[in-house]
DNA sequence: ATGACGATTTACT
DNA sequence: GTAAATCGTCATA
């Protein structure tokens, strides 16, 4: 109900990833189905100097594009073949920063959820609801989010937005701080804590 | 035209 | 724990 305004995303990408935490991101259907979770997971990509980052060094294609966008825009990238994931863009235009949404708690549209999470299972084994949103292209899969949507301005309420789900910021030790996951190719970069997540959440990637 | 590589997930030993 | 799946994307030629 409740948008998220521009300069709440407008902020270095720690900062955000930090403050998304506890937020509602909304996958809205073509007929108006509500698929929604709660951000329990995150990560920032510092940009250009960042060697984990898709926007390392100013590298800058057809495929990253909207890295460079204003903040709120979305970045929707396909990786592995056959995975999407989802980030919030929050520099200004031509400083490519993001945060990585990495989990969700799923709170709407649920049994959509798990149609969309099953259908590329081969062995149909049990879906737990912690099996839901519990990575970056498990949420992707579970919201239908594809290339589609890169580039949506995630401010206005269409087809994917950021909700206000909470106004204070969250107690210092409800958050817990890690390296991020799968950039061990990134030299020094990959041992900084860039990952936030929330403690004590079945929904994250892993703890 | 070709080849190497993933900001991952799943299934299997 | 390890490895397969799977192909768009980009750099090199």
């Amino acid at each position: 109900m409740d948008r998220i305004p521009r300069s709440f995303l407008a902020v270095d990408p720690e900062t955000l990833a930090r403050r998304l935490l506890g937020q509602r991101l909304v996958r809205t259907l073509d007929d108006g189905t509500r698929l929604a979770g709660i951000i329990v997971e995150t990560e920032a990509y510092l940009g250009v100097r960042d060697r984990a980052a898709h926007s390392f060094g100013g590298r800058r294609t057809p495929r990253n594009e909207s890295m460079y966008a204003s903040a709120g825009t979305a970045y929707v990238y396909f990786t592995y073949g056959m995975h999407h994931c989802v980030n919030v863009v929050c520099g200004r235009r031509d400083e490519p920063v993001a945060v990585l949404i990495r989990a969700l708690e799923p709170v709407e549209g649920l049994d959509v959820m798990r149609t969309n999470r099953a259908a590329r299972r081969a062995h149909k084994q049990p879906l737990r609801e912690t099996d839901l949103c519990s990575g970056p292209a498990k949420l992707a899969q579970a919201l239908g989010i594809t290339r589609e949507l890169d580039g949506v301005d995630l401010t206005r309420a269409g087809p994917l937005h950021l909700e206000r789900a909470r106004t204070r910021p969250l107690p210092r030790a409800a958050v817990v701080n890690t390296p991020r996951i799968g950039v061990g190719y990134a030299g020094r970069w990959a041992a900084r804590r860039l990952r936030w997540r929330l403690a004590a959440n079945p929904h994250v990637s892993r703890p």
